[in-house]
DNA sequence: CAATTAGCTTCGGTAATTAAATTATTATTT
DNA sequence: AAATAATAATTTAATTACCGAAGCTAATTG
């Protein structure tokens, strides 16, 4: 078996861990994983457009439609129409949404964080440079990663209290 | 910004670009994600249980019947029912399910085979070994992976008409 | 044989998804 | 400015994904 397969498979393997597992922490705080996706994405820009949530996430602005009717029934969020351009729509957390969020958080910060950081100093820079390498190789765009960034915040944080609901 | 954030941005943007444009694959196939993941799970075990299909996909077996369901009426696989245990099923490939999803690769080979192999020696084997290890941080099973191993033929062999089975 | 267990399916219901059509607003063109 | 085009969001109708509970059939156990 040569590395081409050695690291699809590997790659595999951290595609379907993280998909499981994320089903398993959505089921656990209520949510649908697509709905945790929708908070995290709100959470990360602090004021998004149902547009920009559609290219985030990859889906029709339809599907966006009828997932933020869902949202704002929870209330988790909430729509307030723009005033620079009355066309849009700014989708911003409640603070109920945000509860729900951060003591939700994605299934990469619970299974990963902690062991990284356990590794030795050589070890990380190395996988963060496979990493990004081969995210390029993906032609993954910043545009998916960036609104993400704020979440790097959670794993430092005690979510200790999951009111759950 | 630490490593650990560089590296977790690094996985968003690696299992983003795989989700979207596994979509986009699947809508070109004119099936849906869920359906041509099936249908590789088929393709890589040969003949698998509705029970084996459901926990690899980490959903009820309620969930797969309709799924394959949907699947015969497309005349992709077939039911058959085992001759040893005859409470089991034995989900099969059909002709035409074989060429869909031939036809039909997954987001990793179209998007990364030829760029990884592009790459220097060196630079292979540090990512091979850094996959390896950020998978076995997310706890993924070899269960999850070993069926997939004979994905990893796709890129090599040409789909033209291979006889028996 | 009766009871239990295992595997699969069916049923009733919620959620996710899209294409097509609609509404409201902004931008452009004549 | 009036007409036209383009953009943002939603609604509608339809399909797919998903699950728990209940039901069925086959195997196992007492």
């Amino acid at each position: 078996m040569d590395r081409t397969d050695t690291s699809l498979i590997a790659l595999r393997r951290i595609l379907r861990a993280t998909e499981l597992y994320g089903r398993t922490l959505a089921q656990t705080a209520g949510l649908t994983p697509v709905q945790i996706r929708l908070l995290q994405i709100v959470l990360g820009q602090g004021s998004v457009t149902p547009k920009q949530i559609s290219v985030q996430m990859g889906v029709s602005p339809a599907t966006i439609s009828t997932l933020l009717d869902r949202m704002v029934a929870k209330s988790m969020i909430e729509r307030q129409r723009s005033d620079v351009d009355r066309r849009q729509t700014n989708i911003v957390l409640t603070e109920e949404g945000r509860k729900a969020v951060e003591g939700a958080p994605d299934p990469l910060q619970q299974k990963y964080v902690k062991e990284f950081e356990a590794l030795e100093d050589w070890e990380q820079a190395m996988i963060v440079a496979a990493l990004e390498r081969v995210a390029g190789l993906l032609n993954a765009s910043d545009l998916d990663a960036s609104p993400l960034l704020d979440m790097g915040e959670i794993h430092r944080t005690h979510p200790s209290d999951k009111t759950g609901g």
